[in-house]
DNA sequence: TTGTAGGCGTTATCAT
DNA sequence: ATGATAACGCCTACAA
């Protein structure tokens, strides 16, 4: 017989008991090296590394995980669909400074983009031990992870979340960003300006149309003329039209987000308009969006990139026990200006 | 003294054990119900639901995967970093198909967008056990998942991959697709048409070149008029800007992605030259980056979003034990005319 | 510094 | 149909 073939034996994969044999040692010191204990002689840390190479071990996390009671990986929360998650280079930035700061640490990222049923199948996947924490962005009012199901799971928003309670978060202040935005139009001399702005159940769709508000009243301009997207390129490009129907001589646009900003020039092209000379046309994030369009957009500029890498490094200390981790980490914006207004 | 406050205990989660007290019968009857087995009598699966209910338990993911072997996720492994992987509407679309399909089983998906280190963290990461299974797309020639540390996890493969073996994958015929548009713009009568490729380390790069040449060869016409690119815009741009240095006369082009054609657009614009009257374009994919442009592209059609649908499938069929997954799936591309070309 | 032993929460194999 | 009782692979007091 030549050696049992036949039936295909999956090579099962080596332990800690396996490799603490090739050693000669006892599973809990293998363990120890594992782990990184220091209080292991140097020989024996050698030896057991020869061990570990030589079979080409590797920890089996669930294992690992049920006697720990902590899995080494986090979760990033997005309430949207996959199309919106991949459509706004927004979320890119942040994803980025995200998986920057975890590729400096042992941590894994587990991306849960769960626009269908947010309630169940995402609690059960939070409340099953699979992360230590979680991230949570793009967060709307309804959805409230925190206190749904008694999930006890440290958390940290991209973003104030609507609910009360002291959460800790990243966020820039949006109405002074929006207040920004908008006072640049007025300030080269727009004098028929209007806003489209993100949804009202996200507290950065709120506060960017009140910083629109508040500026307009600052130069004593009507503050009427806005409407309503969904931080989509197609939303944006409807809530223009409206706008364009209802107020023709507008000659000033502040847009909630870059890539709604595409979506209104698109609108705006359609009518016939120019950008700038027409209407001067300002956004929101200063993402890759804002140099896609057909022009050079002037907008408010925020720190997608670092905002990611700041909520991911609040979660991390906030995990390993930091106790003063601050929970309000509100991070600055600017105008940026090109061609667009 | 009132309820020994002070120490914050964390409220720790039930467990199988706890329901099982609860609703007054064993630890393997709970599994049994929780698990959907049906010799369980129905009166004691209404009880047991009824404590499961009460004590609001969600089973431990670790132990269940430690103790059964097999863990309810399955990867997406993408080698490229995240600024690509978002950056392309190619992979949303796979992604998207990908979770069509997951969403209507029980299996996870963990995302490991991999540019940096794709052999060490990676690989460790898919060795412990935390996925049962593997998705991989955009694979380059280097990566050897399968054989790279005795990996022996079921892996499917978006694109055909590089190396030989028996993998199991889902593909278009990209020589095909490639002749087929490149076969267009002989048709609409131009003379001098070159093409932007992908990268020569990808057998989508190389394929869709090979369509080119091939198509080139039929009409009698010249194949030297190509550049090599990097399935990105702004690598595309370049691409094209060479190739124009080099063919001033170059009246089509047929542009390996739809993301690279808005580079090639962009290239094209900054010549003085108009599309599609001094350059007609042709892309591949039909993602939305074909809409995103100045200009509705024509483009050669993949079915991405099934694509995914069908990696994931094949994956999971593979895993359920079904000894006759088809390897080679191969998919229909067909030419989509707009008005670039 | 190293080893022993018990336990983490489930599943799975036996009996019953 | 239900219940003991081992595993599953690792960590962690505790002991030596």
């Amino acid at each position: 017989m030549q050696g049992g073939g036949g039936i295909k034996t999956r090579p099962t994969a080596p332990t800690l008991e396996e490799v603490a044999r090739e050693a000669n040692v006892s599973r809990a010191t293998v363990s120890r090296v594992v782990n990184g204990s220091p209080k292991v002689s140097p020989d024996v840390v050698t030896a057991v590394n020869a061990a570990i190479a030589k079979l080409n071990y590797v920890p089996n996390r669930a294992a690992r995980s049920l006697a720990s009671r902590t899995s080494g990986a986090i979760a990033l929360i997005v309430p949207e669909d996959t199309t919106m998650f991949f459509g706004d280079p927004y979320f890119a930035a942040i994803v980025q400074g995200i998986t920057r700061r975890l590729d400096e640490s042992e941590f894994l990222l587990n991306l849960l983009v769960a626009s269908t049923d947010p309630s169940h199948k995402t609690l059960r996947y939070l409340r099953s031990g699979v992360v230590d924490g979680a991230l949570v962005i793009s967060h709307h009012e309804g959805d409230d992870l925190q206190r749904e199901a008694g999930l006890a799971l440290p958390l940290v928003f991209g973003g104030r979340p609507s609910q009360a309670g002291d959460h800790i978060f990243v966020d820039v202040d949006n109405v002074e960003g929006g207040a920004t935005g908008t006072s640049h139009l007025v300030d080269i001399g727009r004098r028929r300006i209007g806003t489209v702005s993100g949804p009202l159940d996200m507290p950065a769709g709120v506060d960017r149309l009140e910083g629109y508000r508040r500026a307009m009243d600052a130069a004593g301009m009507p503050s009427d003329a806005y409407e309503v997207a969904d931080f989509t390129a197609a939303g944006a490009m409807e809530a223009t039209r409206r706008l364009l129907d209802r107020f023709p001589d507008l000659d000033g646009l502040f847009v909630a987000s870059d890539l709604m900003a595409t979506g209104a020039f698109a609108a705006i092209a359609e009518r016939g308009r120019s950008v700038p000379d027409d209407i001067a046309v300002v956004g929101f994030d200063d993402s890759p969006a804002a140099l896609s369009g057909p022009m050079p957009l002037t907008t408010v500029h925020q720190p997608s990139e670092q905002m990611g890498f700041e909520m991911a490094d609040l979660l991390l200390r906030h995990l390993a026990g930091d106790p003063d981790v601050p929970h309000r980490n509100i991070m600055p914006t600017h105008l940026v200006k090109r061609a667009s207004a």
